[in-house]
DNA sequence: ATCCTCCCCTAC
DNA sequence: TAAGGTAGGGGAGGAT
């Protein structure tokens, strides 16, 4: 049956092979990190004051090197290791020697074609043991030559930082490289390349020019010069995508590159990799030095030879790599908070042979949701990962791959894992400690960067420790307990007036009134209302920074302090007319008085302080929440001390742990039935409307189905915009497909910074402009259209345009380019505005859009444009 | 603002 | 027949 397939898939992958590399080096860190006499190493380091020499140490063509090692015949032909053979000519090439790769033979590529590339070139089978005998071998080197300081980034791949021995040992750096490359060839017979520089970056691109069985030293007086003439699409993180969005700005290399302006560039690649990028133009690398980075996620996949007649099959797939999945985790001792399915399925229609084992053209669809249980256990985590197989509905012959991952990781047992990153408890929040204090991160950050943080996070422990002592304090927090009861009676009346009078004293005398806008003229000026807004929320303030402050300095008696300050300053009336006039002074204690709202929220905020939770994400405590709905104000009070009491009741709530369980208390409490979150999936029409609309923005609530068929109205409106600017033709009647409820008209909203993959779209409607009837469906998509084929003539000359669609992931396929021609087609159809429409211009577009079948559908546009004014432009879509 | 969910990209 | 995995970063859009 299917019992093994999953395994022995594994033991014949060599992406998973690579892939699950990093697994087997953690167990290798572990072993290292433990010996005594390493951290006892580490703790003797100080903090290095030479310049830092980072190398960058990279097998060549690795597979093939270990492959041709012991046969120097072999090594002086063109050779590539892969499944397949000069024979069968299929399958995909892992690793090539220079030989080949002088022909244009590369890894990646099918052997087919390589072949037609090299007809001469050998074929050499896997051989995985020995990958991974030569990886560890070239890590003992490694670990040994810098004392430790090694990050690992492939099995054929590190970074060394070499600053110390090169500074201390006053040794060349180069003769450092050379030494790795000695002992590497020598311990292992393959060949590596080494680059050096002043950081990561620097360090890795060198290694390109080292290659291969060379060595290459940006030396610090060269690195203007060498990176400026570095290519953009060569610098780590500019792929493929990447690279062809920054072709557009025609600079090749880095230097050019940072004549472009930076806002173009953020603009096409994104926020993140634009500031990478262009840090990295600069020689800059800002990652930081991680010997033994956290791990956030556990996952097994398999999208090859996956054919399932039944649900049944299926079922068991599932449950093999969610079995794999949950020993991954045993064996790391963590478990996963949050469960990931994923699964290929076919497109319908594609044809493919009989035998063929890969996933073919397909749909990735993925699910998530948190476990109910945090956990590792095989059955826990298989039934998890069954119930989201069943809300994808994936029909059982249409799937060609399945992948199961967790990630929210934390320590088994309940034991923080020291690669788990929990969010804090809300009193360790409070008390403003480290989420999670690392034995052994601590010992590498200090040596190595020694940043200001790192230093905090060492006193970590400590501070947990103190807190688990505070914690039990503050569960009887006198404050808190004497109010108990108080708040048991709804909020008894006295307790309420002992706070609100010290909130109310406290917040006068804390604050200068003068600049709380107290005056007369002030309030003149803003009117009662916004006047006792502004007083509110400045008083409010004060009075939570003042109570934090005390709290964090002194603890629980500090904060008592404070209010009993307050307490006083209430009684003492003195003080008010001797700080001001006694017509303000009356004012002010007439506004007190006068204002209940304020005096309540400051009532509540000022008990809420003492937990600051109203800074804490989810948990409903805030003014968000307060001005939400206002129907649920009179009881918001009384929930929020609810909440409250709950959570000061012991130390084990974090943020979200608490957001679950308040949505409980507060469905149990307003014995309201939780409504079932959905998310909207689907989307189409019900009714028609037709609206007379002029220039401006449509607003309307779209009605969709949810994932259970239930037809749903979106709370968020969609905002659609209209243009009807001069010359165009006013607008006439829109026919939307849609049940729209209400409509309005605002005015046009600027348009966003930047239009992203789904606004391609939008763009499209624009086009409506040249057309009589307009009718758009719509419907969603959250991937990008994919299309198979796409034909298109402009003024009857056909442009064909075919393209081949190969699935390989991370193969070029054409979904960049049918946003591309999207937009281009807009753009045609945009010059055919009415005032030209005498040019005589035909469009014909086929549009296969493969998205329409997979199960993401949100709102969003796709648009059929029915008919054309003059048959100017037909557009259809299959 | 921030979280949640889904999707895309990149690297080996 | 060929073995198209694994993990992290990050963006968009919706919900809260
Ligand atoms: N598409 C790819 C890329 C790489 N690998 C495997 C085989 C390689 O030998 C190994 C290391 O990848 P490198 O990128 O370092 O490539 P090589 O070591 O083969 O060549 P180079 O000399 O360029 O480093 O990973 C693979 O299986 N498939
Ligand atoms: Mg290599
Ligand atoms: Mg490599």
């Amino acid at each position: 049956m299917t019992s093994k397939r999953v395994e022995t898939f594994h033991q014949n992958s060599r992406l998973h092979f690579i892939g699950s590399w990093r697994a087997r080096y953690e167990e290798f860190l572990d072993a290292k990190t433990s010996d005594a006499s390493a951290s006892a190493k580490n703790l003797l380091k100080k903090k290095p004051n030479h310049p830092p020499v980072i190398m960058h140490v990279d097998m060549d063509c690795f597979f093939a090197s270990v492959a041709t090692r012991n046969d120097e015949e072999l090594r002086s032909k063109p050779v590539a290791v892969t499944w397949g053979t000069t024979k069968s000519q299929r399958g995909e090439i892992s690793s090539c020697n220079y030989r080949a790769r002088a022909f244009g033979v590369r890894a990646g590529m099918w052997l087919d074609e390589a072949l037609r590339a090299c007809p001469t070139l050998v074929t050499l089978p896997y051989d995985f043991s020995a990958y991974e005998a030569t990886a560890l071998e070239v890590y003992e080197i490694l670990w040994a030559i810098s004392g430790g300081e090694v990050v690992g980034v492939s099995c054929d791949e590190a970074y060394v930082d070499a600053s110390e021995r090169s500074a201390r040992e006053g040794k060349d750096p180069l003769e450092v490289a050379e030494e790795i490359r000695r002992q590497v060839r020598a311990r292992t017979g393959c060949s590596c390349s080494v680059g050096i520089g002043s950081n990561m970056l620097l360090a890795r691109l060198a290694t390109r020019r080292a290659k291969p069985d060379g060595t290459f030293f940006v030396a610090p007086a060269m690195e203007r010069a060498f990176i400026a003439a570095t290519l953009v699409e060569d610098i780590p993180g500019v792929g493929r995508t990447a690279g062809k969005k920054l072709e557009v700005f025609g600079a090749k290399t880095c230097g050019e590159l940072l004549r472009v302006p930076v806002d173009d560039v953020r603009r096409a690649i994104g926020g993140k990799l634009a500031e990478k990028l262009l840090d990295a133009a600069r020689g800059v690398d800002k990652t930081p030095w991680r010997v033994r980075p956290e791990r956030k996620s556990v996952g097994a996949q398999m999208s090859w030879g996956v054919r399932c007649a039944t649900d049944d099959i299926a079922q068991d797939f599932v449950r093999q790599l969610a079995n794999e999945v949950s020993q991954r985790m045993q064996r790391l001792k963590i478990r996963g908070g949050r469960m990931f399915l994923k699964v290929w399925r076919a497109i319908p229609d594609v044809r493919t042979k009989r035998d063929y084992q890969g996933h073919g053209a397909c749909d990735v669809l993925t699910r998530s949701k948190p476990m109910l249980r945090v956990s590792n256990d095989t059955e826990i985590v298989a039934n998890e990962a069954l119930s989201l197989l069943r809300e994808l509905r994936v029909e059982a012959t249409l799937i060609r791959g399945l992948g199961v991952s967790v990630n929210k990781l934390e320590g088994e047992n309940g034991v923080a894992s020291p690669t788990s990153k929990r969010q804090p408890t809300l009193f360790q929040m409070f008390r403003g400690d480290e989420p999670e204090a690392k034995a052994e991160l601590n010992d590498e950050t200090l040596d190595s960067e020694t940043s200001d943080e790192d230093v905090i996070e060492t006193q970590g422990e400590e501070d947990v420790a103190n807190t688990q002592e505070l914690t039990q304090n503050e569960c009887d927090f006198a404050l808190f307990n004497d109010s108990q009861a108080e708040i048991d009676s709804d909020l008894g009346r006295s307790m309420r007036e002992a706070f609100a009078s010290a909130a109310r004293a406290y917040a006068w005398q804390s604050y200068e009134l003068t600049r709380l806008s107290l005056s007369k003229r002030r309030r003149e000026t803003y009117g009662e209302d916004e006047y006792a807004k502004r007083a509110t929320s400045s008083a409010t303030d004060v009075i939570l920074a003042h109570a934090r402050r005390s709290y964090l300095r002194e603890g629980a008696s500090g904060l008592s302090a404070v209010l009993d300050d307050a307490r006083a300053l209430c009684r003492s009336h003195e003080l008010l007319h001797e700080k001001y006039s006694s017509q303000g002074a009356a004012f002010i204690a007439a506004w007190l008085d006068r204002v209940d709202t304020v005096e309540r929220l400051v009532l509540v905020q000022v008990l809420l302080c003492v937990r600051e939770l109203l800074d804490v994400p989810n948990l409903g405590l805030g003014d968000a929440a307060y001005k939400k709905r206002p129907s649920a104000r009179p009881g918001f009070y009384e929930h929020a001390l609810f909440r409250l009491r709950f959570v000061t009741q012991n130390d084990r709530w974090r943020p979200r742990v608490l957001a679950r369980a308040v949505k409980r208390i507060d469905a149990h409490r307003l014995r309201n039935p939780k409504p079932e979150p959905h998310t909207p999936r689907l989307l189409f029409a019900h009714t028609t409307l037709s609206i007379c609309i002029d220039d401006g923005l449509l607003v309307f609530h779209p009605l969709v189905h949810d994932r259970r068929q239930r037809l749903v109205r979106l709370s968020n409106p969609i905002h659609y915009n209209v243009l009807n600017q001069p010359p165009y033709a006013p607008q006439s009647h829109l026919t939307l497909p849609h049940d729209v409820h209400s409509a309005r008209i605002l005015p046009r909203r600027p348009n966003r910074d930047r239009p992203s993959h789904y606004t391609v779209f939008r763009d499209v409607i624009h086009s409506r402009k040249i057309l009589r009837e307009r009718h758009f469906v719509f419907a969603s998509i959250r991937k990008r259209p994919r299309i198979d084929e796409l034909h298109l003539s402009i003024r009857d000359e056909p442009v064909q345009q075919l393209w081949k669609f190969d699935p390989r992931h991370g193969s070029d396929h054409d979904r960049p380019l049918a946003a591309l021609w999207i937009q281009y087609i807009a753009h045609n159809l945009q010059l055919s505005r009415p005032d030209s429409l005498h040019v005589k211009r035909s469009v014909r577009i086929r549009v296969l859009i493969v998205d329409e079948r997979a199960s993401c559908f949100d709102f969003f546009l796709v648009y059929v444009i029915t008919r054309a004014r003059g048959r100017d432009a037909v557009v259809e879509r299959d």
